[in-house]
DNA sequence: TCAGAGTACTCATTTTGTTGAGTATGCAAT
DNA sequence: ATTGCATACTCAACAAAATGAGTACTCTGA
């Protein structure tokens, strides 16, 4: 149960509403760890339940009342526990990966039109996480941000999205090509 | 429901039972879409019913019978339909980055522990792959091999998983040093 | 003025995944 | 002789995640 950890260690930048996690959970957490907004208002009202995030209505005009939430002393110690257990070994787990291991029994055009279109959602990403990168670490550079910065988790775990997308960006455009060539070599009767 | 596909997928290498299923899968299919033995059984005995495989009973002695399974013509056709809707989009899923995204607000050192073992574990599950990747392209160099290879879908998800294991042993050790080096910094009242 | 999009949530249900405990047999080492 | 490991599975219960369908109000643009 690690969506409840995962708004803990979002929730330690300051106060957020379950609608704002929600938006910003794309750009920052969810890049290790994605929820739907049903998940993230329901995760915050337990927590809430065990005391581990404290909520204050926030009143608002022109707009919908909102509850913004921070982390209690309580949530710190459980994160700090969570922290000290053991983790578990991670995985990818892609539908797309099960449509390539698959390609050699299957038409590959829509894998490669696939591969494609996951080309460029990983590059947009990529774009989004290098700009959240520079944003994150201010005026310093790297070396002297993470010497001496005083957040830098979120910088550490951006990175890892960073390479991840990157990479994701290269297997897709070289996977693509790949089966494509391989279309026109049969065509052409090897 | 991803987990009948990648299950499809695998037994495109021809017959298993659920017990080398179980097995293989952490080095094959599994680099994408982890299961436990449980879900195997039970995935395959679905798949089963709905006739998308077909089982064979293999009496064996000195050990247990045991129920070997192929892809169907309707299994096929399943794979084809589901390569052909679209790919839901991919995200790292991690203990570990949780705990590192909330690093600025606990004790380190066990971050820092984790992330050691972390990089070890990604360390040995690159060379197994690399290992795997060689015995799939057996002779044949790996431009010749996926020009003309008959069988190359475990090949390039292998490719991804490498990539993969790979980036982890990087940011693993990388990410390790600098939270050791802030320790030092902090130590030495910075 | 009316459709559509944004803010801010809730509730119910289903589907997946995880955990734990069994069953039964044979083989090899202590 | 008995422990422990490998083969080959099954069943039940629970936890977590995903899906779908709302509610309600406001602002903006056609």
């Amino acid at each position: 149960m690690a969506l409840r950890h995962a708004v803990l260690a979002a929730l330690l930048d300051g106060e957020f509403s379950g609608y704002q996690l929600a938006k910003g959970f794309d750009i920052g957490v969810a890049n290790f760890w994605h929820a739907l907004p049903q998940q993230l208002y329901a995760e915050l009202s337990r927590l809430e339940g065990e005391g581990l995030v404290a909520g204050r209505e926030v009143v608002q005009e022109g707009r919908p009342n909102k509850r913004m939430f921070h982390v209690t002393e309580a949530g710190l110690a459980e994160l700090e526990r969570f922290a000290a257990t053991p983790a578990k070994p991670s995985f990818i787990r892609d539908d797309l990966l099960v449509k390539v291991q698959a390609v050699d029994g299957i038409d590959p055009a829509p894998v490669i039109a696939q591969l494609q279109e996951r080309a460029a959602v990983a590059e947009a990403k990529a774009e989004v996480l290098g700009k959240l990168l520079v944003r994150l670490r201010g005026e310093a550079d790297e070396g002297e941000f993470l010497r001496t910065g005083r957040r830098i988790g979120p910088y550490l775990t951006c990175r890892r999205g960073l390479a991840f997308e990157r990479e994701t960006y290269d297997w897709c455009l070289r996977t693509a090509e790949i089966l494509r060539q391989r279309v026109v070599t049969v065509r052409s009767g090897e």
